[in-house]
DNA sequence: ATTCATGCAAAATGTTTGCAGCTGT
DNA sequence: ACAGCTGCAAACATTTTGCATGAAT
């Protein structure tokens, strides 16, 4: 069995390697990015989002450096663009092999929740396998109302 | 059990009742944008291609009444909103029940077999529900690889 | 007649780019 | 010294909005 979980000095030797081989730079910015994309919480984190907490760190940093190195993260595998539909980029640490999630989204006030299920993704390959096909990787969401999303409807339902 | 296929009618008096319980007007742009999108092929079309389509029958469309049609299909249910990260926001029909397919893609050769899965539903449906969420649509991706290119990884496993 | 819809253009939002100066190698 | 990086502001692309006119109820 491939191990749960990889430690955090993994990640950042994907980093270090990568930029190594394309002559790019380690930076602080990069860093102190890297730190607090990597190490603090905040899943599915949006550009502004994390743009104020590494001003927090680092008042003179700018938008652009943000983006550039969320993208140079999703060049080397490291990091994951998803867009749940509010017109924002969100990214997320790219899940290693057991760590994998998959999602709910609330159409009614945009709140994401995680889960796991180990049936659906038997049935998941179970299916695969019977079409031939090899499963490396799924992504899985959930659209719908959340339960306080609903009761507003039903409150509301007069209204309308 | 749920009928497979729903006729384009019953969606047109989703969308009627929708306009009638909101005091909203059916025009001729809105039957025109709901006959191309619904009723000629193109999955996942972007606002501008839809646009583009309906300029031809109807030249002196606007932008934004794409838009705000397309919002409508959605506020109503009809509509499905998807981002695959390129910067525009694509649109489908909304599945019913029973016509709703998941996709494997054979990152081998590009390959898309859809499926259609009822446990897979079901736990998913079931795994909302313990977490109070009402589903109404779900999107399934496996990525991997189908038989044809397993056989030639296979073959080609000397040249790697 | 009233209310809503449309098309246009302007505005807003999110993201990318060009460039001068700065930093890491 | 060189190549790459940063911050800024301007440019871009997409989507939303305000408003006068037109259409549907």
């Amino acid at each position: 069995m491939i191990p749960k979980v990889r430690p955090k000095s993994e990640r950042k030797k994907v980093l270090e390697l990568y930029l190594a081989k394309k002559h790019l730079k380690s930076t602080k910015q990069r860093d102190i990015i890297f730190d607090e994309f990597f190490n603090h919480p905040g899943q599915h984190i949006t550009v502004e989002e994390l743009y104020e907490k590494v001003k927090k760190q680092y008042p003179k940093i700018g938008y652009a450096t943000i983006y550039r190195t969320l993208k140079l993260f999703k060049e080397c595998g490291l990091a994951f663009e998803r867009n749940f539909g509010d017109g924002k980029t969100r990214y997320e640490p790219v899940k290693f092999e057991g760590e994998h999630h998959d999602h709910m989204i609330c159409v009614g006030c945009g709140r994401i929740i995680e889960f796991e299920n180990q049936r659906i993704e038997y049935y998941s390959r179970e299916v695969a396998r019977l079409n031939g096909f090899e499963v490396l990787n799924h992504k899985l969401e959930l659209y719908g109302y959340c339960g306080s999303c609903r009761e507003k409807k039903k409150e509301g339902a007069n209204n309308l």
